[in-house]
DNA sequence: CGTACCCGATGTGTT
């Protein structure tokens, strides 16, 4: 279909390297061209990127896109400028000299596609530079963090509306590659559209070549067991994902007992040491990892072969996200999930931890305007004397306090003694309605991870009625295929 | 207890 923006799509296809649009590409393009809103569902590797890329390029104005990543922003906007394209970011890896230097830039009209964290909006000099420009485009990249991280890990994410009336109420795009209704009506709400006001295009969730088991094990010596055997066995390219950094240690041990050589990954080791050992993994063959939730959004490796889940993910969104990096050259690869019952109660204590009620909540805020300036002068171990009983294990305090830091209720830090009291508590920290659902979701997805562990039926009918994508056939799991 | 952004403050060592 012809269209008035059709001389320019040809122009720009060129110049990103693109033969043919697939799937719905160019139909989101020319939503996008005509100042529709669109979310976009769509599988790794089918091309999300050149959906608000292009039209980037088409649009006299600026194109801000919102990125989770550092890393991300970093390999984006070096791919775009290998193709002569004016791409930028800004965040906290840029030198005080040059992040000035990209303000102006910014500012005097330089750059056609801008890269930014959420938390870029609360400073103020990238406001008064970017009030300066006119604004085409919103695009908010892997959208799935509005929901998953939104609440209260970046609470920034959960404002992404104000900041597109800011930028001038833009043409907006929202993509990721797995999103539940639940999750796209979480995002649509997040960006302050009603349903209508957003046209959704769910490409589906389609990874025929993955294929999907669950192995269950009695204790974790045997698990173990089980997954070394794996290991072995297949001699590929294989990340093994683990809950928590403790448990990856362990097993790193138990490996080298074993002469198994594999690298560990996660968010506690220093900036370098993650660049490199992420680095090598891409370049590398027959390598296994061992790695916790922080290694995934952005690996680009077409020849994983192999994944391992040593305990239960807290949720099938987790899951497939964790998985989908697996045989993106479309060769068959293995996902396997160990499954051992004791495992859940860590993932019950997460929720426990990270979910706090209302009236625990107004406890801690209650102390620490009671203590006044003395509040300073405690360490976390006195803080957490006066507000759990049995303090072993409790994480609550922990979680209270990071989220009254990122709702702006406290600022400073309890270790450096310079916490202070410096907002009333914002109202969905008061609403108990709210924290409740909160965590009841947290539950039902945890749930259906348990029930897809223990389905006798076809796991991947049971991963697509979940996401509420059309089912066709299998024939690659280990209930299909026994 | 696992996910990240932010960057000024503080500390260490060199000319």
């Amino acid at each position: 279909m012809k269209n008035n923006f059709s001389t320019d799509i040809n122009i720009y296809k060129k110049k990103l390297n693109i033969a043919e649009f697939r799937s719905s590409q160019e139909s989101i393009i020319n939503d996008i061209l005509s100042g529709r809103h669109c979310l976009v569902i769509m599988p790794t590797g089918m091309g999300k990127s050149i959906c608000f890329q292009l039209p980037a390029l088409v649009f006299d104005g600026l194109t801000v896109v919102i990125s989770p990543l550092i890393s991300l922003m970093h390999d984006q906007v070096a791919q775009l400028k290998n193709n002569d394209i004016n791409a930028a970011y800004i965040n906290s890896s840029l030198s005080k000299e040059k992040r000035i230097k990209t303000y102006n830039q910014l500012s005097k009209g330089d750059f056609k596609i801008l890269y930014v964290s959420p938390e870029r909006f609360r400073k103020t000099e990238f406001i008064k530079a970017i009030k300066n420009r006119k604004v085409s485009l919103l695009a908010i990249d892997e959208a799935h963090c509005i929901s998953q991280w939104g609440h209260d890990f970046r609470p920034d994410y959960t404002k992404i509306n104000e900041f597109r009336k800011q930028l001038g109420n833009p043409a907006t795009i929202a993509l990721t590659a797995t999103a539940t209704l639940d999750t796209q009506k979480d995002i649509i709400k997040q960006l302050g559209f009603l349903e209508d006001d957003i046209h959704i295009y769910n490409e589906g969730i389609c990874r025929p070549n993955l294929f999907l088991g669950v192995k269950t094990a009695v204790d974790e010596p045997s698990k173990n067991k089980m997954i070394i055997n794996e290991i072995k066995n297949k001699n590929e390219n294989t990340i093994v994902y683990f809950n928590l950094i403790k448990n990856i240690e362990k097993f790193s041990h138990l490996l080298d007992v074993n002469k198994i050589p594999h690298e560990i990954y996660h968010g506690k080791l220093p900036a370098e040491r993650r660049k490199k050992v992420q680095n090598d993994f891409i370049k590398s063959n027959n390598t296994v990892l061992l790695a916790t939730n922080a290694f995934g959004m952005g690996i680009d490796k077409a020849d994983i072969r192999n994944i391992i889940h040593a305990e239960l993910p807290a949720s099938l969104e987790a899951y497939y996200q964790e998985i989908g990096r697996a045989g993106r050259d479309g060769k068959p690869s293995f996902c396997n999930v160990f499954y051992n019952e004791d495992d859940l109660a860590v993932l019950l204590d997460f929720i426990e931890w990270e979910n706090p009620d209302k009236n625990f909540i107004g406890m801690v805020y209650q102390t620490m305007k009671n203590l006044g300036d003395k509040l300073a002068s405690l360490d976390y171990e006195q803080l957490q004397s006066k507000v759990v009983y049995k303090n072993r294990g409790d994480q609550r305090l922990q979680t209270v306090l990071n989220i009254f830091e990122r709702h702006n209720v406290t600022k400073g830090d309890i270790e450096k003694h310079s916490l202070k009291l410096i907002n009333t508590l914002p109202d969905e920290l008061q609403s108990e309605e709210y924290l409740e659902l909160k965590k009841k979701k947290s539950l039902q997805r945890l749930y259906q991870m348990l029930q897809y562990s223990k389905t006798n039926e076809c796991r991947r009918k049971f991963i697509y009625h979940y996401f509420n994508a059309k089912f066709t056939k299998c024939d690659n799991c280990d209930i299909c295929f026994a």
